[in-house]
RNA sequence: GCGCCCGUAGUGCAGGGGAUAGCACGUCAGCCUCCGAAGCUGAAGAUCGCUGGUUCGAAUCCAGCCGGGCGCACCA
């Protein structure tokens, strides 16, 4: 990063002493990139400075190159400046310039990759709202990744960033779920009962209403309907998201805030929100129903908020919800939905738009379904029928690293295929050690070193000389490390936190080519003791992305 | 029918205006008396779904088509 911008200045004053020779015929600039190049034969980094010039200068791109380069006095950091291609400079950096990353990393240490693009703004992400109706699955899980680490990731990017849950514990689910729990005892208590399709059938409503049965007593089945029912699903949605509560602490999530649903109506803010948008004129009567006109905002139809028996809908308390995130401070809101939900987009943002916020303070991440295989074959998923695989199955069977590197590995906007039996294979087929590996490989290696007498901590800070890093492997190496802040902006800025996850693939093959052709600990002590300072800046930032990531990073495997 | 996402090597995916398109798995050929072989090196393997358009330049942006996934309630 501190070489694009030295490497930046450079080209810009380069342009301007070209001018005020002669050789350029404009003293205007345009937005230039600077790259690296896919090739090492085009250098360590690169400008499109010329091509982007052309129209201003009206000159050919590699005309404009040569001047530039021509305007340029030496300088220590860069071996050589070339033209190239349609007029590509590249730019040939000696060792010496990529050496600060390895103190850079060792002195700020655990904050080594943060930034302050974010400049404190405060911004919600939610994520996971699964209702309390059921245990998590895999989907919820994927969910659960993202935005997880979408959060850790903004906040290293200096983002105020809170994490929320929101809890649908109101409407008709819940009821159902009520009703679900509450048949379950009737059959228990001997009462023929003709289990409805539209209930919950999985095992777990069986257990809850043994629970529940067995904490009330013998008279429980025998009271009002409405009371059981009622009880029923206080008590199963509260053991529910107990559990759901559970999981996602086990694997590495945990909220600021939980928040729920019925609080917006016990407060009134949902009858709030509805009179806010009825001032605003976009409420609107029709069939005994009450419409908001989110067609005036893109979206496909209008919708209704407040059906004809009186009752509001999800969408209502959602606006409600919405507005209030909003008035809570925060300046951006994140929602991390399933793809199942886009159609509820544009209803949405047209409610956020309605309310008087920006369309931009509004994003939601649709992170894509999970085809959940078994060996290639896929496996059933409804939770209505009880058939699914939940989130602690797959935590049993994989762990919780293996389970979040893979929901990362790709981007959300496609489809991920989740082989079980794959995932099991506790060997080599799994990326996530191929990234461990190296953290461990290289605390490996620190011990050795230690057994050997060359404590790295305190030796590193003194009688080290960086410039035996001269391999080209090492400077691969420290190239590497230097873009770790960059790709962090990237991956906040983009709202992808795949992006951690490639580099730190890249990042980690690096190493493990360097570690197969050259020796650490060597017999030359000031050799050695640079090699360890690259080699622990190494394991510091590896473990600075997997920790965004929510993957441990483990000494020992 | 309409909307959202995806189409890149045998398979699964990165790359999302620039120069010779990458990675993993799989296949083939190699590398451990040596800091951890859960690793490394090399080879083979791609008309970047198709057709137009914008651009000095398109896998990348736009339009249309084809194919796949998911949605389209006064449910949540």
């Amino acid at each position: 990063m501190k070489i694009k911008e030295q490497i930046k200045e450079i080209v810009l004053a380069a342009a301007r002493a070209a001018y005020e020779n002669g050789a350029l015929k404009s003293s205007q600039v345009p937005d230039m990139d600077i790259e690296e190049p896919k090739h090492e034969s085009q250098g360590d980094l690169s400008t499109n400075f010329a091509m982007v010039s052309a129209g201003l200068q009206k000159m050919a791109p590699q005309k404009i190159a040569q001047a530039v380069v021509d305007a340029m006095p030496p300088v220590d950091t860069i071996e050589k400046v070339a033209v190239a291609g349609p007029g590509f400079i590249n730019f040939f950096l000696s060792a010496s310039a990529f050496h600060p990353v390895v103190d850079e990393v060792l002195s700020r240490d655990e904050a080594y990759g943060a930034s302050d693009v974010g400049k404190g703004q405060k911004i919600q992400v939610e994520f996971v709202s699964a209702n309390p109706t059921g245990p998590l699955h895999v989907g919820h899980g994927r969910g659960a990744a993202v935005g997880d680490s979408m959060g850790n990731i903004l906040s290293f990017a200096g983002f105020d960033v809170q994490k929320e849950y929101y809890i649908n514990d109101s409407g008709r689910q819940i009821r159902t779920l009520g009703t679900s729990v509450w048949l379950r005892i009737q059959e228990m208590a001997g009462r023929p009962v003709d289990f409805p399709q539209d209930c919950y059938q999985g095992d777990y409503i069986r257990d809850l209403a043994k629970e529940l049965l067995e904490q009330q007593g013998k008279d429980f089945p025998d009271q009002d309907e409405a009371k059981g029912i009622e009880e029923s699903a206080r008590f199963a949605a509260g053991k529910i998201l107990d559990g759901i509560r559970k999981d996602l602490e086990d694997f590495g999530v945990t909220f600021d805030q939980w928040f729920s649903e019925q609080s917006l109506y016990d407060t009134g803010r949902v009858d709030e929100a509805i009179q806010n948008l009825k001032d605003r004129s976009v409420i609107y009567e029709k069939d005994g129903a009450l419409w908001f006109k989110t067609t005036d905002y893109g979206d496909e139809k209008d919708r209704v908020v407040v059906r004809n028996n009186g009752l509001t809908t999800y969408f209502a308390s959602d606006i409600a919800y919405h507005i209030e995130k909003y008035e809570r401070g925060f300046h951006r809101v994140i929602d991390v939905w399933g793809a199942d939900h886009h159609g509820y987009i544009k209803r949405l943002n047209a409610s956020v738009v309605a309310s008087g916020r920006k369309s931009e303070q509004f994003d939601v991440i649709l992170v894509q379904l999970v085809n959940l295989l078994r060996g290639g074959v896929p496996v059933q998923m409804s939770t209505r029928a009880g058939e699914f695989v939940t989130l602690r199955d797959i935590m049993d069977e994989v762990g919780k690293d293996a389970a979040r590197f893979l929901f990362l590995s790709r981007s959300y906007d496609s489809g991920l295929d989740f082989d079980l039996e794959l995932a099991t294979r506790k060997n080599s087929d799994n990326p996530v050690y191929y990234v461990q590996y190296v953290h461990a490989r290289i605390t490996g290696i620190l011990v050795k070193a230690a057994e050997q007498g060359i404590i790295p901590e305190i030796d590193f800070q003194a009688g080290k000389n960086l410039d035996l890093l001269d391999q080209a492997e090492e400077i691969k190496l420290m190239k590497i490390l230097a873009g770790f802040r960059e790709q962090v902006e990237k991956s906040a800025s983009t709202l992808h936190p795949h992006v951690i996850f490639t580099y730190l693939m890249t990042l980690a093959s690096a190493f493990h080519a360097y570690y197969n052709k050259h020796k650490v600990i060597t017999d030359e002590n000031a050799l050695t003791l640079a090699r360890l300072s690259l080699v622990l800046a190494v394991k510091k930032v590896i473990r600075n992305g997997l920790g965004l990531l929510g993957v441990s990073a483990p000494e020992r495997m």
